[in-house]
DNA sequence: TGTACATCAGTGAACGCGCGTTCACTGATGTAC
DNA sequence: TGTACATCAGTGAACGCGCGTTCACTGATGTAC
């Protein structure tokens, strides 16, 4: 049953695409093998003849999804506000075929091998680049680094609280986004 | 092998500590009870005596360690400062005996049984009040999410890439030090 | 205080289950001539 | 262009493994008298 070139490259971003939503939805850990395969419309042995492994795809995934990210950030008409407000949206808390491969895997990372840890890594330090090019300001760096990582704490708390306290969750989303937009107002006037 | 009461309650306490150590580095889903059990200086079955599943356990676990947290905050001599500083350490991010449960378990909740999502978020609530309670501000626990979120995302961040890129890890919690500590300062002085 | 016995915390073998991964096989693809 | 055949993407049965959980059993505890 051998298939196409084109059809195998299909496949192969099927797999991806399926991997992403579900390991970011349930988790590296959680995600099957089994169920990926399915929604990719294949078999699992069909991801083997891909990767050598699910770490291996794990990697291709969180690569593809920081990539994802980072042409967001680079695209024409994207500013520091849209971002936060996409960010902290109750859309990107409640929704997976995309998001912040940051945000739902954070947590997850330091029990993972180390490849995936690699790829992890690799991508944060481009979105951290990505975004501080977004902020006018000498220190944009240093900014980027603790705008990722509340970023990352409000969407993993509000996904935490979401069902048993969904008022609490919803707080979260608001109250960083208007914390995080006045400091940006701050950040912009120059600093002393 | 009936053991006396005094021995049972050590018994369960260890299960506890035992388990939230685990839990907390490996997170809810990877800790396995055969491990906690061995930990506790017992056989799997005998947490079955006190917990009626897995999730009971975890439930137990999060809202011990949600009190010892806020017996912290409540604590003579705690400042914002002091909280800062402790969240943000080496230590914290690297050392797994005591720790904050928001910030090892928060990115793996959602994927939890209800009971466990329960406990996780009135200990949250509860955390959120006694953090609040540190701020001299009239907006104090609007103040206290974001800085909890802050917090849960800088250690959650610098655990993820601690072993690729160690530099971003040290950087993340220092700057995210900073940046919390200053903001306090300006908060501090009467609101327009 | 002493004795008989019911209680129940803890043991360890056993269970079903789903997982990641392997591999012999299939048959359409794509190439060599 | 047409034909013969090697390649290899995908299939699906099978594997070993560790997990959460159950349960018949043990024997020290603690109570009733």
């Amino acid at each position: 049953m051998k298939v196409s070139k084109s059809v195998t490259q299909e496949n192969r971003a099927a797999v991806i695409a399926a991997a992403s939503t579900a390991m970011r939805a349930e988790g590296v850990g959680v995600a099957s093998m089994g169920a990926i395969a399915a929604k990719a419309g294949l078999t699992h042995g069909a991801i083997y003849r891909q990767f050598p492994s699910k770490s291996a795809l794990a990697s291709a995934v969180i690569t593809h999804d920081f990539d994802h990210i980072i042409t967001l950030l680079r695209a024409d008409g994207m500013t520091f506000e849209r971002y936060i407000d996409t960010y902290l949206s109750a859309q990107h808390r409640d929704y997976f075929p995309w998001g912040c491969p940051a945000g739902a895997l954070a947590g997850e990372m330091n029990k993972l091998d180390s490849d995936v840890q690699t790829a992890f890594a690799e991508g944060m330090a481009q979105n951290i680049d990505a975004l501080a090019a977004l902020i006018p300001a000498q220190n944009a760096r240093d900014l980027a680094v603790v705008v990722l990582a509340t970023l990352i704490g409000a969407l993993s708390l509000a996904r935490a609280v979401k069902t048993a306290n969904p008022d609490l969750s919803d707080t979260i989303l608001a109250q960083t986004r208007a914390s995080l937009l006045a400091a940006h107002r701050g950040d912009q006037r120059p600093t002393a």
